[in-house]
DNA sequence: TATTGACTTGGACATTGTCCATTGTAGGAT
DNA sequence: ATCCTACAATGGACAATGTCCAAGTCAATA
């Protein structure tokens, strides 16, 4: 995750203790965290770092395309660092844990276009949801 | 959606007169109004229904699958009473629009086994977005 | 029409997220 | 090395959405 930092620093970005923090929360695979996640982790390593900043970090780290975020259930938000690898996601209906995962094909080919009604589509996110492996027993 | 009313009572419930008004709310196609756009929409025919009882009457229609809860953003959860038809969302990314669309295809064919984790997977969700047509200016 | 258990109500509370005035500081300038 | 200043962080108030519960109400049955 430092060349994240490194990219930030490209485009201007002070690289503050908090920011840093953030990065190293975020860096790994399959991590999925809630802002309110993310903020207990940082607080391990910089026990002052604020909600506020953690929340306008995601926000602005979603702004500039270098996080996905996630509403997979209405609840929190989930914010993914996998922003650069084209992924789709399986969640548990049970437990709610995440994996992401690519399926073949392409779902915006699929989208005919007597069904599109006008939009100028651009996207398309596929949510699988089913049992995982610890609550099928 | 006189259908559903009759569904519900052959269920064993009690057609209370909040009940019906929030079925009749619900009607109609590309309905996706809020939990709150619903109670607005109720509290102009019944003054006196109150937030909870929409809330839970959504809930239980949610999870009896009448309703489905659709999460588009974060924000408020979605309630689309097209249930019975299988359909996947197109999401107007400037204002917010709602389409039910129907793409070709099955999703759920084209996640490979490895891929799958071990979960039993047993349902997909597709949102496209895009600029609708007014947004497209 | 009397009864009763399911339904509704209203308000307190919880969670998630936003806003803003104040304070702090990273990084360039001297 | 120190100073400056624009940008960033803070914390607490507020907003939006959703949940819970004790008390009152009523639809459906007998």
């Amino acid at each position: 995750m430092t060349d994240l930092l490194e990219r930030l620093r490209e485009r201007g970005w002070r690289l503050t203790a908090q920011r840093r923090i953030i990065a190293e929360v975020l860096s790994g695979d399959h991590v999925h965290y809630t802002a309110d996640e993310v903020h207990a982790h940082a607080v391990e390593r910089l026990p002052e770092i604020s909600r506020a900043t953690v929340y306008n970090t995601l926000g602005e780290l979603v702004s500039i395309g270098e996080v996905l975020e996630v509403s997979t259930d209405g609840r929190a938000k989930r914010y993914d660092p996998n922003a650069h690898r084209p992924h789709q996601h399986l969640i548990c209906s049970r437990c709610g844990t995440i994996r992401d995962v690519q399926p073949r094909g392409n779902p915006l080919a699929d989208l005919p276009d007597d069904e599109r009604f006008g939009f100028a589509v651009s996207q398309v996110e596929v949510t699988y949801r089913g049992l995982c492996p610890s609550c099928r027993g």
